[in-house]
DNA sequence: TGACATTAGTATCAGGCAGCGACTAATTAG
DNA sequence: CTAATTAGTCGCTGCCTGATACTAATGTCA
């Protein structure tokens, strides 16, 4: 038997690929679902991945066809396998987290908010979970937020969303604030009447002059 | 055709674990590295995976029988697949970064510190880029810089991973009162006299008191 | 033996930024 | 016209950051 670091043989093995896609729902985070092998129990979105294909374009084409239209974005949340319960259970499953800013659905599939799930297949709420992690954790170093809202948005939706991505509430002025200093929106001419109130301004997403990121070390997130 | 969000038949997969291994050694960072396929050419420590097995199980293994000892600590960088160079290239791989105290390794494996590789196999260099750019990137989440120094340690020691990894300097002061502010270490007894200069006192890894993060949004890191 | 170099660790201060409350602005409801 | 509601801004205060400058403890070398 060769050293187990050195190239070994190949044991095919069955690769599925698994999808969270997010929007937002009036405060509520959703998901899409569809309906599970059995009946009546709902499970995300899933497709087996081919010799040869790259993953993340399954996921793209998965989520596009689960949606009826492509998702604004999308990361890998992981590739996880071994001993499931299950029928095949033996495979590995890489599961991606994708965002819309539109809830279309394709036939067969529904969108459900957090908190308001219907019952699923063993182990998806546990997936589900962890791929809102991995979301929440993203965050802030890519636009995610960006991509829940439409092309153009009032920061108080904006900072609906990093509140709900959060799990906290925002100060109102120190929001506008660092949004300003990070040159991340731009102002549009439109205003949104909503209903009572005074209107609001729409903002579009438009990152300009790049500012050099701190480097500082940040103790107070490292907590194991 | 069943529409494709719904289960399809699976098409097994030829799936291996690679790895990435790092030390420090002497104010660079270093990687552990085997024999390639090709003579003369050398690669990252990767195996099989067989059917049923859990991914990171194997990449500890890997690990283990890589350095002779466990890592201590390690973490997925991704699934990455399909249409890479190269003879059986079809099937995917589960890609891990691991990190260690002691530069230890395995007959035929060898340390080689970035900067100073040494003729590598097709797109492994791109790999260990990747791979290290996950490290930095969970470093301020995880307490990866401890994991690379041995139980105890100076506090200069652990200023300088933090630079490594960053690849940015940091300022004394500074460092020190965020650390003692994140209640991340805790002082011994012990002091090491390294040669000329006053003697350094020696730290250990011993986070308490959880501090809440500040749950602020990071603008500044977010630059797409 | 004493001055100097070297490394560790601390104190203090000034500027900046975050969080906060309070304010103004623009609209609808009644 | 007044109150309610939502948007958006202002200014203050206290904390944190980064810098400089200091003290402390050791080895080196004349």
């Amino acid at each position: 038997m060769p050293p187990r670091h050195l190239a070994s043989p190949t044991h095919p093995l069955a690769v599925t690929v698994d999808l969270v896609v997010c929007a937002v729902d009036a405060s509520r985070l959703a998901v899409l679902l569809t309906p599970a092998r059995r009946r009546g129990l709902w499970a995300l979105p899933q497709q087996a991945v081919r010799a040869g294909a790259d993953p993340g374009a399954v996921a793209a084409d998965l989520a596009a066809s689960a949606l009826g239209r492509r998702s604004s974005w999308m990361a890998q949340v992981g590739a996880f396998g071994g001993n499931r319960r299950g029928a095949d259970a033996a495979g590995l499953t890489i599961r991606y987290v994708a965002v819309t800013d539109r809830r279309s659905a394709a036939p067969d599939t529904i969108w459900r908010t957090i908190g308001d799930l219907p019952a699923m297949a063993t182990g998806q709420g546990a997936s589900l979970t962890a791929a809102l992690g991995a979301l929440r954790d993203r965050m802030d170093r890519e636009p995610v937020a960006f991509r829940l809202l439409p092309p153009t948005f009032t920061l108080t939706a904006l900072q609906n969303v990093y509140e709900l991505l959060l799990g906290s509430r925002l100060h109102k002025a120190s929001f506008r604030r660092m949004l300003q200093a990070a040159y991340l929106v731009q102002p549009t001419d439109a205003w949104q009447h909503e209903g009572r109130g005074r209107p609001a301004q729409l903002f579009r997403y438009a990152p300009h002059r790049r500012r050099q990121s701190r480097q500082g070390v940040r103790f107070d997130l490292l907590q194991r």
